[in-house]
DNA sequence: CGCCCTTTTGAAGAAAATCAAGGGCAGTGG
DNA sequence: CCACTGCCCTTGATTTTCTTCAAAAGGGCG
């Protein structure tokens, strides 16, 4: 992403008009490169900073008192976090950089006074709150059956990877380890492996040395009733 | 809840000035009583109003391909549902009474206009959506082992009850059966039954005849490790 | 009283966790 | 160039958790 990423992301999320647009490209933004690995926002930190993730995949994740985590949330190249700053709430979760990330951050007082400006801006805001939750609703559904819940995670990442444009051939590059997908899908990691073995010798999909392979987009969406709606994907969002 | 639920349940989550609260009194309501099992919002639907529950339980739920039902929220007086409408986008779930409901309904375009007349109105909404959104995560957070997901459930309708004041004696009404706990944690009826019975031999809690009786709160919240911090509760919401 | 809905309990089977041991691959350093 | 190391993937065996099927009991209400 280069350039006003911010403003390229909101106008992906609600139709902003020439005018909306200058007040989004006219947005500060700090840049800051995290390391695989580390934070990108705390857990209980009021932020400070509206974050887009600008480049990289990062997750959002709890720890449960037995020391175990639970990833409830996969970040792609244009994904928003720490939105929280917007009514000074302090963070109940945490975000982590699952692979090197450039991350652009907008103060909070400059991402308000956007909103106040054009309207449209926040709408876009609200927009991505409401994708948020309906992929959070779409992951309890489908925490029933593990394998389809693991097809069902492939068929969003590559929806979502699609429309950032980061498919080629039906591949996408992935730095999700099965450790990483097991604490997504609230399933051990040995678990993992068992599904995705299954995926592959049923001819669905694969994964292989960080990328993402589908072998056959149609059955494996019908195998796990996938429908991209819920993702407001540009082009669907109108009307 | 009487008279203007809607500014009373504002101003419950965010600081509303005396001007805040004249446009949310004028907002126009129109009320409509909905009998137990009957939808309050449809799923697919663009809803035209912004519902509030005056009165009654209901429930935020999505039917899987196999015919099952998954529970993604469950509503007590004073919650929003259709927030939708704010943005015209259609919804990804719908929702049921799981009593008899008084809804109160809110126009769109009336909500959209108080909110552009006073920001904090809009504000108060966008952390009512901060807080179904923790709710969310917390969920997926506990759902892995069925005791403490029901134990934390508990907690929280608990806690929740206790901020609009329907707990007496750390007692409330409630028309959760078996079934719908079932569809809410995503494990079995059957299975709710054994787990109910585990928590009342522990001296927990129990529920029994439409009743939420909780014997001992402070093991209850150790054994599930329940804060009610992601709730936002009034008098935490401050600062 | 009889019906329906909900709860309760048992028994068998499926799904997934845990435990344990190897194997592959990339990067590092001798 | 090769050995070493760390990380991740793979597979098997065992145990726990939860589901499913089935049956019966309780409670509220016409």
């Amino acid at each position: 992403m280069s350039g006003h990423a911010m403003a390229e992301r909101l106008a992906r999320n609600g139709t902003l008009s020439p005018d909306d647009l200058n007040v989004a490209n006219a947005l500060p933004e700090s840049v800051k490169v995290v390391r695989r690995g580390r934070q990108i926002v705390g857990t209980d930190v009021r932020p400070e900073h509206v974050s887009l993730i600008k480049n990289g995949w990062a997750a959002r994740y709890s720890i449960r008192n037995d020391g175990s985590r639970r990833i409830t949330g996969i970040m792609q190249p244009g994904d928003f976090c720490g939105i929280h700053a917007m009514t000074g709430e302090v963070m109940d979760h945490a975000v982590i950089a699952l692979s090197e990330c450039t991350v652009g951050r907008i103060p909070k007082a400059a991402m308000a006074a956007a909103i106040g400006a054009s309207p449209n801006i926040g709408e876009a805001l609200w927009r991505s709150k409401l994708i948020d939750e309906a992929i959070l609703r779409v992951w309890l559904l489908n925490s029933q059956s593990a394998d389809q819940a693991l097809a069902h995670l492939i068929c969003e990442l590559y929806s979502r990877a699609e429309a950032i444009g980061a498919v080629q051939m039906g591949r996408f590059q992935t730095p999700l380890t099965q450790e990483v997908l097991g604490d997504a899908l609230g399933i051990s990691s040995v678990h993992v492996n068992r599904m995705l073995r299954q995926l592959r010798e049923a001819g669905l999909a694969e994964i292989d040395h960080g990328k993402v392979i589908i072998h056959d987009l149609d059955k494996l969406r019908t195998f796990c009733c996938f429908s991209d709606r819920y993702l407001y994907l540009p082009g669907r969002t109108a009307r």
